[in-house]
RNA sequence: GCUCCCUUCGUCUAGAGGCCUAGGACGGAGCCCUCUCAAGGCUUAAACGCGGGUUCGAAUCCCGCAGGGAGCGCCA
């Protein structure tokens, strides 16, 4: 039998951490036994699906790189399916019309409260044989009143309901339209889903499914729920806790792999293993191996793993990623150094592209200002000597390289008599406007000799009139 | 209220009765390196929710309790 996983986001809202940690798992477990991954978008709620947030799902699981194998599919476009399988139930007597009203329905559920029981649907309408006039009714399914469910979780274990625990659910609205619990049922039915990955929140309806299924005459899938994530402050993930949609660690400066890296590891894990590329999490995933109790995000660690990709990640593929925010702080990039040299020199200094991004930008606009602190510490008289000597040296230098420079910088602070942090840290202002960059070295070669001999004139020259 | 789930350093986790003086990672602290910022190296503090059992022996098994979470809709 093979493998078939789904991922089944209902399209309210982008896709949050806690939704592509989902996703990620159902294409692991797909992916590690050579399964088909399926999407499959859950707006049967017509109120509050959008359109755009189908395609703020579908923008996140591009950039994660999570590709669905089928699908998507949408449950708007299979109505005429649920409608085709409850009139089935119907006939076949699993299912029956209610045409109880909601007011009486609030009575009832206020009542069973009031005595301290869970309220339920009591199955008035079981055994009606008669329509009541003038009232469209809707279809509740009929749940076995004896026995057990039993959910052999893949990750929760047995867990074991009291069938009188579940009521007869609504499966059919009296305006036509099916509701979750059913779709998703049928879905997974018709789909031949083996395998459903989801989030914990979905076991108390797991043993409703199971029935609704079993009453189809279908044998239930394996199921597998996920323990939930929440946010740095241990409480349910919200808009408060920042970064929620996926995408938006993209603009922050995150790559798609230090993501997944660190989504894979909420919830699962292989010994202390801690780094995992996309080959390694197919071939080591097995769901044996997920935790059950809900974790918190951690964004500093995040962030680690997000400098080791950083770090480590091909040059060509992060230049690309450096120009799309180069792009996005509206850095003219028309002239100056090449975006590999610039992640060269920064690979190893930066947590996100973002600040990369803005440590790249003295490399492409002039230097306006000096950030005032360094500016008074560095940019003082007593440095003017040490300058000069050095622009003297650095117009001769007969090549233009990092190397050279670093001769070139090592031999002035030494004739001067000077540590070489007296001589770089003015120049490092000088020629990028503040106390941080790479190491000067590479700063000027990456500058270019008549960008960055400007810069020490007029850095200069600022010292010159201040004194 | 009822049903279900969960509980190891601040956080993510290892741990399947003796290997645990509870390991790793992020973060923290300290030191080293150093032209800034980083990176790197070394060192270090820090946890089995509580109470009962079972057992020669429990982080690990059982039972309670407490705390946290989810579900109980003509929402998904």
């Amino acid at each position: 039998m093979t493998v078939r996983t789904r991922f089944a986001p209902s399209p309210t809202g982008y896709l949050h951490i806690g939704g592509a940690r989902t996703a990620l798992f159902c294409w692991l477990y797909s992916r590690h036994h050579g399964g088909t991954f399926i999407l499959r978008v859950e707006d049967t709620d017509r109120e509050r699906s959008t359109e755009a947030a189908v395609q703020a799902i579908l923008d996140g699981m591009a950039w994660l790189d999570l590709n669905a194998d089928e699908g998507p599919f949408y449950q708007t476009q299979r109505f005429d399916r649920y409608r085709e399988v409850a009139r089935g139930m119907l006939e076949s007597g699993t299912a029956y019309h209610c045409y109880c009203s909601k007011e009486e329905l609030d009575a009832m559920r206020a009542e069973q409260m009031a005595r301290k029981e869970k309220p339920r649907y009591d199955g008035r309408c079981r055994d009606r044989k008669e329509p009541k006039p003038g009232v469209t009714p809707v279809i509740r399914f009929k749940n076995p009143q004896e026995g057990q469910t039993v959910v052999e979780d893949a990750v929760k274990g047995r867990v074991v309901f009291d069938n009188h625990e579940l009521d007869d659910l609504i499966i059919v609205r009296s305006d036509g339209n099916p509701t979750y619990n059913f779709c998703v049922v049928v879905d997974d039915m018709d789909m031949r889903i083996t395998h459903v990955i989801r989030g914990d929140d979905h076991l108390n309806n797991t043993p409703r499914q199971m029935n609704i299924l079993k009453a189809l005459g279908f044998t239930p899938p394996q199921y597998a729920h996920l323990p939930m994530i929440l946010g740095p402050d241990g409480t349910k993930l919200s808009k408060r806790h920042g970064a929620v949609s996926v995408m938006q660690y993209r603009e922050d400066g995150y790559l798609p792999e230090a993501v997944l890296n660190y989504l894979v590891r909420l919830g699962w894990s292989h010994g202390d293993q801690e780094v995992f590329s996309r080959e390694e999490m197919v071939k080591l995933f097995d769901i044996k191996d997920v935790n059950t109790s809900a974790s918190a995000i951690n964004p500093q660690k995040l962030l680690w793993l997000n400098q080791h990709y950083i770090k480590t990640g091909d040059l060509k593929r992060l230049a690309d990623e450096l120009k799309w925010h180069l792009e996005r702080i509206g850095v003219d990039m028309s002239k100056g150094p090449s975006l590999e040299g610039l992640v060269k020199a920064q690979q190893e200094r930066a947590k996100t592209f973002k600040e990369m991004a803005e440590g790249s930008r003295f490399f492409f606009e002039d230097v306006k200002e000096y950030d005032p602190q360094a500016a008074a510490k560095n940019l003082t008289p007593e440095v003017l000597p040490g300058l000069m000597t050095l622009r003297e040296k650095l117009v001769a230098l007969p090549e233009w390289s990092a190397p050279a420079l670093h001769d070139a910088l090592n031999q002035t602070a030494e004739a001067l008599g000077l540590k070489l942090g007296k001589l770089a840290q003015p120049l490092r202002v000088a020629v990028s406007g503040g106390g941080v960059s790479p190491p000067i070295d590479a700063t000027l070669e990456l500058l270019g000799r008549e960008t960055a001999l400007a810069r020490m004139d007029r850095a200069i020259k600022h010292i010159e009139k201040a004194a």
